[in-house]
RNA sequence: GGGCGGCUAGCUCAGCUGGUUAGAGCGUCGCAUUGACAUUGCGGAGGUCACAGGUUCAAGUCCUGUGCCGCCCACCA
């Protein structure tokens, strides 16, 4: 207890003599969360009983939370824990992500240091490895969301590889194909020859590179080129049909060229996708390594050739440079061609765009191959219908509502195979060049399953869905179309226009009533982290130094919808302050009510302790308004700039002297309405500051409710 | 090439539908302070709101243009 020296010195809990201290207190505050079973919808108390219900994106279960994850899981929790103490019947259901190429990657990184390779190993083997894996690191990433305050109900908690998942995913996709939404061709494909797969242009990363152009003699043209290594099967050559300078030359005409390994016949195709502006306005085509071309050849019925093979070594068709890789070939090549006086120049300093694995920075071999394709166009009309026309979806900030219209109104096919095992299995077979589409296997002799499985963005495009058991689990019924997506502005294109693509798909319905983008969490100089700059902060260790409610209160404090947030240490522990100063004001509080607590508990308020009530009360209003638009930077600032140099600066100061030289009725009423003022800011905050606000709470003398995080909200 | 942002105090940024002398945090300078406060308080300095036009009784805010910075998308070989 207190020191007791004068004799008249208040009887509060030792705790308040000590500064606070987040970790002594945080982990058995979030077992009191846990155990009291409100983080599940169903045990919360009868007054809770509209829905409200916000699905997490499932984290990549293959590692920790990173500072952006801290983010995405305050705003969230801000907002469940607003709702629910509003009344709401809240569910915030969490889950993980198998994240498929990613993690495979993380994996095959892992098996490298190990001197091991997944190219050695059986595909079962490889799988049961990487499930194991997963699942461990899947147990780390819930310590740090449960770590970081987040009131999720576990007992819902979904991963993307549940068997009841999986399944829903693959009659999606039987579903889907029997639509006739989904079709399998040989298409243009964006592959990666380190990791063996095929890759969404969202997978790729285009750049501006320097590249060296070659100008070489095509028989009496003049072509150019920056990959002389494909060009041994160039064996048309296409310029614009309307090119005056070309028009002796008729369109199927054939032609002699001597070429690299040896004189060929050329055939002339004329095509308006040759640009006669760029070059001298003449091209021969690589049909199986580039895009334009593949569609060239296909208009013109042309033949197609592999040049290329999967790890990015040359075939046959190169004769002496066959087995050469690229880069090696390319300067062999060139110099071959010069000594046959066919190499007219070289520019060094063009400039064009590369595309590059966004793992790996190897460059994409443009591939054809047999995929799976999802048609777009008629999915993505859906979504700008319900987007633009009817406004069935309120996005934040506005600017991305843009973003995501104009992605959707230039949509490409979508390829959804991928040559990897870590993920789901699409549900189809092979025979004699038959496809087969469906969720059995099919009667017969040879039959052979795909071995692809699924983007992973097709399985979490479905993840509102999945989650509450679409199409007829008693949490769809209830919680279906969900009140807000709260996500990276960095899936505006990989994420949210599919997941609202499935919902109307399969659901018929929008799959949320409003999505919030958040930003990047940046470093103290708003720099991106990475681990090459070595900037990266852990929001773990944050948590460690400083507390959690330090940590969120950093993070959401001045950062609106969509901006970068720069997450400065500093910042940190200047909230760290406030939490403690907090702890302060309830000790100044508490010793002055238990001293001048007394007989007198009816004692009406004065005029002036009245008016203190009323601004806490438009305070709250102001907050609660501010909650309900998503402003919540400006609440969190409101209610820490109220807390700190309205009630400690100046009423606190205020209440000292009217302790020392008021009258019995003012200290009496002062003392009341400082109580009161205590209990409204411990609830305005425990949204924002949990661990901190519910610690206090459950100190006090008087209540409403055992814990904070359900007693009611002040104002409506 | 197309799209989207940003430009407000030394730094990081607020400023919602246009409305008094433009705000916060950090930093800085001065003063006070052993206290409810290890982590405190009070006060000060510091801004032609990127630039140029326009609309308006009134513009940081709306419109047009310019400049610089950043991000995203893109199949000119």
């Amino acid at each position: 207890m207190a020191k007791n020296t004068t004799g008249n010195e208040p009887q509060i809990p030792e705790k308040f003599l000590k500064p606070y201290n987040p970790q002594e207190t945080e982990e058995a505050i979030y077992a009191r969360w846990e155990d009291s079973g409100f983080f599940n919808p169903d045990n919360l108390p009868e007054r809770h009983n509209v829905p409200y219900c916000i699905i997490m994106p499932p984290p990549n279960a293959n590692g920790r939370l990173h500072a952006g994850h801290g983010l995405d899981m305050a705003l969230k929790d801000i907002a469940i824990r607003f709702e629910r103490m509003r009344g709401k019947k809240t569910l915030f259901l969490p889950g993980a992500d198998h994240a498929g190429f990613e993690t495979q990657v993380v994996y095959e990184k892992k098996l490298e240091k190990e001197g091991r390779s997944r190219f050695n190993m059986e595909p079962k083997e490889l799988y049961d490895e990487i499930y194991e894996f997963t699942l461990e690191n899947k147990k780390l990433m819930e310590d740090d969301i449960r770590r970081l305050g987040t009131s999720c109900d576990w007992s819902r908690e979904k991963f993307t590889l549940d068997p009841d998942v999986i399944l829903r995913v693959q009659k999606t996709f039987v579903e889907m194909y029997d639509d006739g939404l989904i079709y399998r061709g040989k298409q243009t494909v964006n592959w990666c020859p380190k990791h063996q797969t095929s890759l969404s242009d969202v997978e790729t990363e285009s750049n501006e590179e320097t590249t060296p152009f070659y100008h070489f003699k095509y028989g009496p043209f003049e072509i150019g080129t920056v990959r002389p290594e494909t060009k041994f099967g160039d064996k048309y050559v296409v310029m614009h049909p309307d090119d005056a300078r070309y028009e002796k030359y008729k369109h199927g005409e054939q032609i002699e060229v001597e070429w690299i390994n040896g004189p060929i016949t050329a055939t002339i195709i004329k095509d308006e996708a040759v640009d006669p502006e760029f070059g001298t306005g003449v091209m021969t085509i690589t049909p199986w390594h580039s895009q334009v071309d593949f569609e060239i050849a296909k208009r013109h019925d042309l033949d197609i050739e592999q040049i290329i093979d999967w790890r990015g070594k040359l075939l046959p068709i190169a004769q002496e440079f066959e087995g050469m890789k690229i880069a090696d070939a390319r300067e062999k090549i060139v110099e071959k061609l010069e000594a046959k006086g066919l190499l007219v120049r070289v520019d060094k300093d063009y400039k064009n765009v590369v595309k590059r694995c966004y793992k790996c920075q190897s460059m994409i071999e443009p591939q054809v191959k047999d995929q799976w394709f999802v048609k777009m166009q008629p999915l993505a009309e859906k979504v700008i219908d319900a987007v633009e026309k009817e406004d069935l979806i309120e996005i934040m900030p506005e600017h991305q509502r843009r973003i995501l219209l104009h992605w959707m109104h230039n949509t490409i096919d979508w390829n959804i195979s991928r040559q990897i095992i870590w993920g789901i299995r699409i549900p189809a077979w092979f025979r004699d060049g038959e496809a087969y589409v469906g969720m059995e296997e099919p009667q017969g002799e040879g039959w052979q399953a795909d071995f692809d499985t699924f983007d992973t963005w097709f399985s979490s495009g479905q993840w509102p869905l999945v989650t509450l058991g679409y199409p007829d689990g008693k949490d769809f019924k209830t919680y279906y179309p969900t009140n807000l997506m709260e996500t990276g502005a960095d899936l505006v294109f990989k994420w949210v226009p599919r997941m609202i693509m499935f919902g109307l798909y399969l659901a018929k319905e929008v799959p949320f009533k409003t999505v919030y983008f958040h930003g990047m969490v940046n470093d103290a100089n708003n720099q991106k982290m990475s681990k090459s700059k070595g900037n990266v902060i852990s929001p773990i260790d944050l948590t460690q130094k400083y507390g959690v409610d330090a940590l969120r209160m950093a993070l959401v404090v001045g950062n609106p919808a969509g901006s970068n947030v720069p997450l400065s240490e500093e910042k940190v522990k200047g909230y760290k302050h406030f939490a403690n100063k907090l702890w302060n004001v309830t000790r100044f509080i508490l010793i002055h009510a238990e001293v001048h607590t007394g007989s007198n508990s009816k004692t009406l308020y004065t005029k002036k302790d009245e008016e203190l009530l009323d601004e806490v009360s438009s305070l709250s209003e102001e907050i609660t308004k501010d909650l309900e638009l998503h402003r919540y930077y400006l609440a969190a600032e409101k209610i820490y700039h109220y807390v700190w140099h309205r009630l400690a600066d100046e009423i606190l100061e205020e209440s000292k002297q009217i302790f020392e030289e008021g009258s019995e009725e003012e200290i009496a009423s002062r003392k009341r309405a400082l109580y009161e003022m205590l209990l409204v800011n411990l609830k305005l905050l425990h949204p924002f500051m949990p661990f901190v606000t519910e610690e206090i709470w459950s100190d006090l003398p008087k209540k409403d409710t055992d814990l904070l995080m359900i007693s009611e909200w002040p104002a409506h």
